[in-house]
DNA sequence: AGCACGCCGACT
DNA sequence: GTCGGCGTGCTC
């Protein structure tokens, strides 16, 4: 039922960018054919819209005399395939999402606002050895004599007009008469971004070679795999010999990475080994970069397409192997609108269209370790580091009854200085920015708080301000407590702007390199930043997550985490699960070339079963443990659980709507869903809204989705619904 | 979400 | 007298 469908239809049902759960009826002209997944332009409301065919109708429901006619016609071919479609469409009955919202939201920006799907063209120019025309005099016309001489010296070859213009801004009015008399020719030419291979891989590990086997052989059909790799096991040469096996059968390979400044480095890495056509699609990419790269991939001439989140949409014809990296990571969840899990849509994608899954990853999310266990995902262990590094050996050090200074215990400074005294580096992780959490009064015990939300203001010591880390608001640091006057103010507990200062004054002599939001927000600062680190040029290091991720510092042979004991505390039933990813990948970044690691993680829990786990037995025993708790509470993996958000501007209304909402689930009940709530937000004022949640717990997914779809027919007539924004969120990430 | 219509307060 | 506040209703 695409392009090629003969049908003619007098209406077709159209998916309209609006929060609306349904499609709209047009009248359309019977003697065109209707393709589904094309644009239309369609008169909606008083204003006129970019929406996609989903059908064709012989007859509509809706009254004739209302409906109106399809305004025109976007594009000849569909823009989203058939397995796209029904992937979107899936989705958004899955997600409970308005279906316009989910098609026009896998389109890049410039196609929705109904830009022609056009590939750029290269604008080039030829001498034409063939003119007798008079060549232009160097003395009377020198531009015009320089683009024909530039152009005479390609000898033939295309030359283009970006070179030209840095001749000359007005370099066209050169060109013109040049053309027009004959001596060049303009042509155009597509701009593929094709790459050669100039690396050769190295030889694999036993156990790479495995996997690359297990993999490459399911080429052609649906079968998932979880790549278990511990940090420099070489993940990514397995990657990338699955990728040749698939480019080798004219299959198009898309990889998913986490949502950082990663994707330039891995794709350097791609381009030095690939010979073809790579393609990135990542936030950094401006709105004409995005359309080009993302219609090369949807026209099928990128072969390989290394995207973040939003790229498992992308249209790709010739699609054979689907590769997540890093697999656990919270960014492939997108977590606003169109709340859905891009390694989730991947597998529904991947068994669409008969294709192998790799999720790769050092740390696997519990959902995937679960489906491992349960013979969905077929594991594939990576348990030899590349070289002859040897793991990290790990340890908790008790600072219960320890002197402390700066938050860092004697013994953590001896150590420090043990492997800076050995000519090595080491890294200090604290998952907090700025230099305190929180700036209390000593005198009437008040701290100060952001305006806008429940929560501290944390303290930047340099820049002598307060900032709020959830709602950004900020201003400057008072010289009295804000609530009695007085001068006696504390900064309490410990940010990496702290840190560093007093691993600056305890070691002067070394230059400490701090890697987090703050340090590294200037464009080029991250680069600078981690080339000092790499370089070995600054010796201490010290950062939040932002250093947990990917990078490698070949130098560094001791890791220190400072504040490993919040994640035990969370309240939130992914805080053990994301704390135990943290240490496990900052504790990677140590001893990945000959020297061994040492792993210090501070503690005032030594005792605590789970944190012994995770040190003493490694990543997998650790989640075997804290599965078990979570089968206990009944949470996902084991249990399908939904969270529906609701904000306003008053306290009252997000809770009396749910309070509606938990009605309407409980009159008549589903069976097997329970409602929990409604409550108030973990923390209930953000940026000046307060917030509300309801949970539906299933312990069928079916039985949660039917819950949900009962809930979304007219949700907007419930009291309060105007006056409050809300949101179902399926397998939320966080149930904050 | 937009964008209109609609019915009550302070302004030239 | 109207300019404009945001309540509420609709979008094929």
């Amino acid at each position: 039922m695409n392009a090629t469908n003969k049908n003619s239809f007098a209406f077709v049902q159209v998916a309209v960018p609006t929060p609306l759960h349904q499609l709209f009826d047009y009248r359309w002209r019977g003697s065109e054919a209707v393709v589904v997944g094309s644009r239309v332009a369609v008169p909606f409301g008083r204003r006129s819209m970019v929406g996609i065919v989903v059908r064709g109708l012989s007859e509509s429901a809706y009254p004739a005399n209302k409906l109106r006619a399809v305004t025109e016609v976007l594009d000849s071919e569909p823009l989203l395939p058939e397995d796209v479609m029904s992937l979107l469409e899936w989705a958004s009955r899955y997600y409970h999402h308005p279906i316009g919202d989910v098609l026009c939201s896998a389109l890049p920006v410039l196609l929705r606002q109904g830009k022609p799907a056009a590939l750029m063209q290269r604008e080039i120019y030829r001498f034409n050895a063939q003119s007798t025309a008079e060549p232009p005099s160097e003395k009377k016309a020198s531009l015009q004599f320089s683009v024909f001489s530039l152009l005479r010296e390609a000898d033939g070859e295309a030359v283009d007009a970006s070179s030209l213009a840095n001749l000359s801004p007005r370099w066209r009015s050169a060109v013109k008469p040049l053309v027009e008399r004959g001596l060049i020719e303009p042509d155009s030419s597509m701009v593929l971004p094709s790459n050669s291979a100039v690396d050769t891989g190295p030889v694999l590990l036993p156990e790479q070679q495995t996997a690359v086997t297990a993999i490459t052989s399911e080429l052609g059909s649906f079968k998932p795999f979880l790549l278990n790799g511990v940090t420099g096991s070489g993940k990514t040469e397995v990657y990338l010999r699955c990728i040749e096996a698939a480019l080798k059968q004219q299959q198009q390979i898309l990889i998913l990475v986490p949502e950082i400044a990663l994707t330039p480095q891995l794709m350097r890495r791609f381009q030095r080994r690939i010979t073809g056509c790579l393609v990135s699609l990542h936030s950094a990419l401006n709105a004409t970069e995005r359309m080009q790269n993302w219609l090369l991939a949807a026209k099928g001439h990128a072969d390989v397409v290394i995207g973040t989140r939003s790229a498992v949409l992308v249209p790709l014809p010739r699609l054979g192997l689907i590769i997540i990296d890093e697999e656990h990571d919270g960014s492939l969840k997108q977590q606003d609108g169109f709340r859905y899990h891009a390694r989730d849509l991947a597998m529904v994608r991947a068994r669409n269209r008969s294709c192998p899954v790799v999720l790769g990853t050092a740390t696997a999310s519990f959902e995937s370790l679960h489906n491992a266990a349960t013979g969905r995902y077929t594991e594939l262990n990576l348990t030899q580091r590349a070289g002859d590094a040897t793991p990290p050996n790990m340890a908790l050090l008790d600072i219960r009854r320890r002197p402390l200074i700066e938050g860092m215990s004697d013994r953590l400074f001896d150590a420090i200085e043990k492997h800076l005294a050995a000519g090595n580096q080491a890294l200090v992780f604290i998952n907090r920015r700025g230099f305190a959490p929180t700036l209390l009064c000593n005198d009437c015990g008040a701290c100060a708080d952001c305006r806008r939300c429940d929560a501290h203001m944390t303290v930047h010591a340099k820049r002598a301000r307060l900032r709020c880390h959830h709602c950004g608001s900020e201003r400057p640091v008072p010289e009295q407590c804000e609530s009695c006057g007085s001068l006696e103010l504390d900064r309490l507990g410990y940010g990496t702007e702290r840190i560093a200062a007093a691993l600056e004054e305890r070691f002067p002599d070394v230059s400490v390199a701090r890697i987090d939001r703050d340090s590294t927000r200037r464009k080029g600062a991250l680069q600078s930043q981690l080339d000092a680190a790499t370089s070995g040029e600054a010796r201490l290091l010290v950062g939040t997550q932002m250093l947990a991720k990917g990078h490698h510092f070949p130098g560094v042979t001791l890791v220190c985490i400072l504040d490993a004991d919040r994640g035990l505390f969370g309240t939130d039933f992914r805080a053990l699960e994301q704390m135990g990813q943290l240490i496990i990948q900052v504790a990677g970044r140590s001893g990945r070339e000959e020297k061994q690691g040492s792993v210090l993680v501070q503690t005032r829990n030594p005792d605590n079963p789970i944190m012994q786990t995770l040190v003493t037995d490694g990543y997998a025993a650790f989640a075997k443990v804290a599965l078990d708790d979570r089968r206990l509470a009944m949470l996902p993996p084991y249990a399908y659980v939904a969270l529906i958000r609701a904000e306003a501007p008053d306290m009252n209304s997000p809770m009396r709507f749910l309070q509606g909402v938990s009605q309407r689930l409980l009159n008549p009940p589903v069976a097997g869903v329970s409602v929990l709530g409604p409550v108030s937000a973990p923390m209930e004022r953000l940026g000046g809204k307060y917030r509300a949640q309801l949970l539906l717990q299933a312990e069928r997914r079916s039985l949660l989705n039917e819950a949900l779809s009962r809930l979304t027919v007219n949700l907007d007539s419930l009291p309060n619904a105007k006056k409050t924004r809300w949101s179902i969120d399926v397998d939320p990430v966080d149930l904050f």
